[in-house]
DNA sequence: GCCAACGTTGGC
DNA sequence: GCCAACGTTGGC
């Protein structure tokens, strides 16, 4: 099983709006970058853990546990003129973007950004890569175990 | 608001 | 196919 980090700012959804959706399974979309659609599209599986990161926000961090839950589709903001999503070049015959159903293990404490950046077994993690902008990126089983642990399981 | 870093676009 | 210009991301 993989594991991925989604980031995702809380104007737009938060771990709270994931709680309160219905069946607590939020549609992930808005994607608009091919590697991290590749991702969706080839690498991610239903059951996939996810760590649900708040991003572009006062406290950014790790806020809850999720997991994939199939639903692999196109995202119709793509072809909504009034989203800020909108794609005037991608059509219906042929969708660029994709959207996948995430769904809610927990909300956690905060990890935050800054204690991540502190501890030396997180190092690795793509999201802390100078100039990393990506916003899925791969967790590897090893810094999985360790960001639970740190959530104190 | 600033700005470093990066991805995308488009002219050639 | 190159690469400069531009737009976006995202922490601070």
């Amino acid at each position: 099983m993989a594991h991925w980090l989604m980031k995702s700012e809380p104007d737009e959804a938060s771990i709270d709006d994931l709680v309160a959706a219905p069946h607590q399974t939020l549609p992930w979309t808005g994607v608009r970058n091919y590697q991290a659609r590749n991702f969706m599209r080839d690498a991610m599986r239903p059951g996939d853990g996810v760590l649900f990161y708040h991003s572009s926000c006062a406290e950014p961090g790790i806020a809850g546990l999720a997991r994939i839950a199939g639903g692999l589709a196109p995202d119709p903001t793509q072809f909504d003129p009034a989203s800020p999503y909108f794609d005037p070049k991608s059509t219906r015959e042929a969708p660029r973007w994709l959207q996948i159903d995430v769904a809610l293990e927990r909300k956690t404490r905060l990890l935050t950004l800054a204690e991540m950046r502190d501890a030396p077994e997180l190092a690795t993690m793509r999201v802390l890569q100078r100039g990393n902008r990506l916003s899925i990126t791969p967790v590897s089983d090893d810094e999985w175990r360790a960001v639970l642990r740190r959530l104190g399981r």
